[in-house]
Parts: structure tokens; C-alpha cells; sequence
DNA sequence: GTCAAAACTGACGAAATGGTCAATTATGAT
DNA sequence: ATCATAATTGACCATTTCGTCAGTTTTGAC
């Protein structure tokens, strides 16, 4: 049957192909991660790989499409992480902790994901030409946090209330983070983020009630 | 006179030399921002600076040698905004919205430089070459906050307690804002600096006081 | 085993980038 | 005006990087 034949063939090519595209993806994520994204060189990256240099192009159209798909995967599993929880917090209180939680695991079991995404360049170019594809999972990101936040608030209030509350979580989880990492070692690090988190939560919950 | 004439020569030359080296140095940091200090090319810089690609290598060894001095020159700044103040803030907390305010007014003046030290990999790479010589501003820069910060604070509190506080004034700063630029316009971000910082300061206070 | 289709390879040319240096220009003392 | 010194230039070469493609290897149907 040449239906079923030519399907077998796919699949099993499909599974070399998803192998070495995998094998492709977390070479370029521990590159980008090492050097920066900039720095980092499609040789870098296949040499890492152990793969001929062309493969890479048969995977990907050039350096910035896998960058596009590494932060777009990058962001999907932190928001995957935002989302996972045994019971669902009672309190907003109880929410806010479990987002800081949920960043800060993803920060140490997903190092290389992290860096990625703290890239200045990623998160901060504004006029690049591609930027509208990588701004995109950022903003994805952000109204993620609102949207698990949002049941706990009162919903007349402002919207713009709620973005602020998103980016102070954001920014404070990942710039507390990365100064925390050139200014201590790790488990000082571990130590600190325990007590300032449940501060900063109660100045958030402090925040929203006015 | 040769004393007197070779050093009016010098000093002559010497002031002709140092306005393209202000040219060459303004013109980096504007492409430094733009795109990212790896993305940046050397001709970039003097294309943009109108000056010859040779001009550049008689005042800076390469192109690591100009970023160190950038980076080194917009920390000092950022220090010096950090001790501009009209009248000794009182109580620790005025002296903690002082720094956060002090950090914003950098951001908004100097948009360039704060995308300068912002750029992740400056960070966040800790296994760079010339790693050391860039991890230093930043430590210098964290040891201010600490100078600043320990007048208020009983002697006898643990020094990693305000390392944590340093950082997190630091991170807090710079990960909002960067995530404040994505996520809002910026008369948005201007109108959400000042209830947020006030809940930011009770935060480290109420750590503090613990 | 044979064959075709798909995946992989790495040598290659084109383009970009880094860094040099002989030639040019500006400066100022005489 | 002339000269010596310092600053500047941009053509030039070496190296790196990108992206391609003709050829090789792998896969699996027959």
C-alpha cells in the first residue's frame, strides 16, 4: 500500500529529523546561554551539536529563526511553570508567592532558559527589524501573569494597575536575580530570596489595596 | 623655549585627540544601544562618529578596550546621581527612595548608558576572558549602594543583609524598567515609578527591620 | 539486494569584519 | 615659509562567518 508505505517513511524520518532539530536546539541554547546571542556563531553551534554545518539551514532559515523558537519554547515552559501548582492559592497573597516560587525554580532548573531570556538585547531592542516576533512572547508572558492574578482582583480595577503589578514581578524576579548572581554565590542567593519575597509580596498586596 | 613650547604643542594636540576620542566614545555608545555591544561593528562606530576606521585603533586598543571604558565611564555617572542630593536624606527610607529615584532620573536621562549596563550579557556572563574587568564597575557600583545605605543601618547587622538589600534596590531598578519598556508607553511607565517605589521602600525596610 | 527519497555533510565562494600601515593632513614652533 | 611632530585616513590583507550545493549516508519499501 503506498499510503501506508510513504506514511511509515515520513514518520520514521521525522523522528531522525526531530532528533537532530532537537539536538540543534539545545546546542544553540547552551551557546547562547555561554556567549551571547549575538556572539554566538552557527559554527558554535553545530560543532556543539556535532552536526555538519548545513543541517543546521535544512532546520532552521538562519541564526535569528532559532532564536525566534528558543525564546518562543523558552517562554512557553517558564509560563508552564507560572502555571503549576498543587492546590490553587486561596489569596492573592497566596498567588503572588507562588509566581515569585515558580520564577525563581524556573531561574534554577532552567539556568540556560533563564539567560536566554534576560538577554538585554531580547528584551530591550525596540527598533530591530525582527523585534515584533521576539516582543511577542514577552507580552505573552506578562499577560500570563495578569490573567492568574486577575480572578483576585476586583474587576473594576484599572487594567493598567494590573500591567504595572505584572512588570514588578517580572522585573524584580529577573533583576534581583541577576545582580543577586555577580554579587553572591548561590546559596546566598538561596537564603535571600526566601525573606524579600514574602516582603515584596505584602508591599504588592499593599499596592493593590489602595 | 623648548619646555615651554613642546608643552603648549602637547597640549594643543592633546585637545584635538580628545575631541575625536569623545566623538569615537559618543558615537559607541550610541551604537552600543542600538544594536548590542556584539552585534556592534568597529566601522558602525566610526561611520557613525565620521571619522576614519584607523582613528579608532590609535585610541583604543580594540573594540573590548572601548566597551570596558564605556561601561566603566557610565557606572561612574550613575554613582555620581547616586550621591546628588540636595539635603542628607533623614531616615533610611528617604534614603532608599532617593537611590530608586535616582536610578529612574539615570534611566530617563541617560537612556543610552542604562541600556548599556542593562545589556544581559554584561551581567550575566560569568565566564568571559575579560569578564573580570567588566564584573568590576558593576561591584563598584553595588558597594555604593552600600556606602549609602549602612549610615542608616546598626553596625552590628550582618553585611550580606545589605549585599541582598543592594541587589535587590539594583535589580528591582533595572528589571522593572526593562520590563516597564516592553510592556507600557512611557508616560505609563512614569505615572507607575512613584507608587511603586513607595511599596518597594516599605519592603526593604520591613526586611531590614527583621 | 536494489532503489528512491530524505537527511546529512563539509568544502566552497561571497561577504563582512578586524586590524595594519604607508600616505595625507593639521598643528605650531622657528 | 619651512619643518617636525602628532593625528587622521582609508586602501589593504588576513581571518571569520554566512549560506549553498554537489555529493554522501541513512532509511525503509519492494
Amino acid at each position: 500500500m503506498i499510503a501506508r508505505s510513504s506514511k511509515t517513511v515520513q514518520n520514521r524520518m521525522q523522528k531522525r529529523a526531530k532528533r537532530t532539530r532537537k539536538k540543534l536546539k539545545k546546542a544553540a541554547l547552551d551557546v547562547f546561554s555561554e556567549k551571547s546571542v549575538d556572539a554566538a556563531t552557527v559554527e558554535d553551534i553545530t560543532e556543539k551539536a556535532d552536526l555538519g554545518k548545513g543541517t543546521l539551514y535544512q532546520h532552521f532559515a538562519d541564526k535569528e529563526e532559532i532564536v525566534v523558537t528558543l525564546v518562543d519554547e523558552a517562554v512557553e515552559h517558564l509560563i508552564e511553570c507560572l502555571r503549576a501548582y498543587d492546590d490553587p492559592p486561596e489569596a492573592l497573597e497566596d498567588m503572588l508567592e507562588h509566581l515569585l516560587d515558580a520564577h525563581y525554580k524556573f531561574s534554577i532548573d532552567s539556568r540556560e532558559e533563564f539567560l536566554l531570556l534576560f538577554q538585554g538585547k531580547l528584551l530591550l531592542r525596540l527598533e530591530s527589524e525582527t523585534m515584533d516576533e521576539l516582543e511577542e512572547p514577552y507580552l505573552r508572558y506578562l499577560q500570563q501573569i495578569e490573567l492568574q492574578l486577575s480572578p483576585y482582583l476586583s474587576p473594576r480595577i484599572d487594567p493598567l494597575k494590573i500591567r504595572r503589578l505584572a512588570c514588578a514581578v517580572a522585573g524584580f524576579v529577573f533583576g534581583f536575580f541577576s545582580f543577586a548572581m555577580i554579587g553572591m554565590n548561590e546559596d546566598e542567593v538561596d537564603t535571600s530570596v526566601k525573606p524579600l519575597r514574602r516582603v515584596f509580596v505584602q508591599s504588592l498586596c499593599t499596592f493593590l489595596g489602595r
